[in-house]
RNA sequence: GGUGAGAUGGGUGAGUGGCUGAAACCAACAGUUUGCUAAACUGUCGUACGGGUAACUGUACCGGGGGUUCGAAUCCCCCUCUCACCGCCA
């Protein structure tokens, strides 16, 4: 959430962010938020002196008492019972107050970096650059379902009977090369600095509100309610909060976690061309990239992060371009964001394989991820992350792009970890 | 799942009602000494929200929540977690 000594202090400046996110009533709330946090210090100032009040008093009577002036004790104590009468409902006031200010804030997204450009829609984004080559199909080009079918590489009716629509099974070699993309996705972000970790797949309600996709997107998660913990849509959540309330040392800054993962998405209210093969799943594999940072530093962690993206997807020898979100598109939490989309050849449609963004402080906030500058002072870090990246649209696309006649050329970089030249 | 023991600052760990926001030690940081390293010595060393230009100062926090009391780390109740043993088990 945001800081409220920033909302105070640039009250201007953050409406017209929220604006810009196409965020209803932006004055109005702050308004709310700015007078509510005004009251809110004066029943604590009010609260505060009362309580020092109360605390001198049993100071006293503890002296009287070592004393032995028993009299003079009691007559300490009869005056107490008005301060505590007061007292309670003040904490009472006080507590009314920090909660609706905490829910306050919570409704309000994060504020959008100046880059962004204004929009509403997916179709108002920016493309920042792309590369690859888009490949020349015959007309005869099958989309990846059907070639998923005719090389027996994944069984969607499997996993129907089994679970249900959207939990695909992966059989031989689409299995082999759904394995040999997570290990080369781990390999490479080992290789550029980024420590690995295995999370758990479920996580608290703490972790989720921590991230920020709770409140906000309780309906996308499913929910284990025997034991109140959440299937994790994205390795983000259980990763970063393993900086929730940590203090870190500047000098440990950034801190670079990479960890792979199963996703689980109920995606409700998806149908459609969207759906079909693997455009949208209820369970996938990511390879996710975590970021913690200062502040000072974080848009050149992001740079970094989009160039590292970039330099994956082509390895992979996909065709693929680089959107900068608009303000109505990018996400709640997010102050900047770069998807990455590759070009599906057969489908004829660009895909989302990652997202990569900068909350600035906003997560840090929720997670009280903060770090003790050089000089001693402590401020909340920065967090961003990305995939780097998402499995089954890059396989719809790999599969599409490189089918040919003699069956599909797996890229070369993929082959050590395949073991195979081909899928046939 | 059962039984028992626990949960205190970065770590170890003292503390059973007022002198404890918290001993001591370790770590860390700054300094003195030193040819360098080490050692020794001195000092600093929790967080949040308020007030104040500032020095400084008020309040809260000893796993979480509630209660008793003039006063709670300390007593009572509930919850969570950790450890040990048993049971079950990949």
């Amino acid at each position: 959430m945001l800081i409220i000594k920033n909302i105070i202090d640039n009250r201007d400046s953050v409406i017209r962010g929220l604006l810009k996110k196409h965020f209803h009533n932006a004055e109005q709330i702050i308004e709310q938020i700015i007078n509510t946090d005004i009251e809110r210090r004066n029943i604590q100032k009010e609260l505060d002196t009362n309580l020092a009040a109360q605390n001198k008093i049993a100071k006293q009577i503890g002296a009287l008492m070592a004393q032995g002036k028993r009299d003079e004790a009691e007559v300490a104590k009869a005056q107490t019972s008005q301060y505590k009468e007061h007292g309670k409902l003040l904490a009472d006031k006080l507590a009314e107050y920090e909660n609706n200010l905490k829910e306050l804030l919570w409704q309000v997204p994060n504020i959008p970096h100046d880059s962004v450009p204004e929009g509403r829609t997916a179709e108002d984004n920016r493309v920042e650059r792309s590369g690859g080559e888009i490949p020349t199909m015959t007309e005869d080009a099958l989309p990846h379902w059907d070639l998923a079918k005719r090389y027996d590489l994944i069984d969607f009716e499997l996993g129907v009977k089994i679970t249900g629509a959207g939990f695909p099974v992966y059989k031989g070699k689409g299995a082999r090369l759904q394995r040999a993309l997570i290990n080369f996705f781990l390999d490479e972000a080992r290789n550029a600095g980024y420590l690995e970790v295995e999370p758990p797949y479920l996580v608290n309600a703490d972790s989720g509100y921590g991230t920020g996709q709770l409140p906000d997107k309780e309906g996308q998660m499913y929910h284990v309610t025997a034991d109140d913990l959440y299937l994790i849509p994205t390795a983000e959540i259980p990763v970063t909060n393993i900086f929730r309330d940590v203090i870190l040392q500047e000098k440990d800054l950034p801190q670079c976690l990479t960890a792979y993962s199963a996703c689980f998405r109920r995606e409700a209210g998806s149908y459609g061309k969207d759906v079909r093969g693997l455009n949208r799943l209820h369970q996938f594999n990511k390879v996710e990239i975590v970021r913690v940072d200062t502040p000072k530093h974080s848009y050149q962690s992001l740079d970094e992060m989009v160039f590292y993206v970039e330099k994956l997807i082509g390895k992979l020898q996909l065709p693929y371009r680089i959107l900068r979100l608009c303000g109505g598109d990018i996400s709640f939490t997010s102050s900047l964001t770069f998807d990455f989309e590759v070009y599906s050849a057969a489908q004829k449609r660009w895909l989302e394989v990652s997202s990569v963004s900068n909350f600035e402080s906003y997560q840090a906030n929720r997670l009280k991820c903060r770090y003790k500058t050089t000089e001693g002072k402590i401020e909340l870090c920065h967090t961003l992350n990305g995939s780097a990246l998402a499995l089954p649209r890059i396989i719809a696309a790999l599969l599409e792009n490189n089918q040919t006649p003699q069956g599909i050329k797996i890229p070369k970089a993929l082959v050590p970890y395949c073991g195979f030249e081909w899928i046939d």
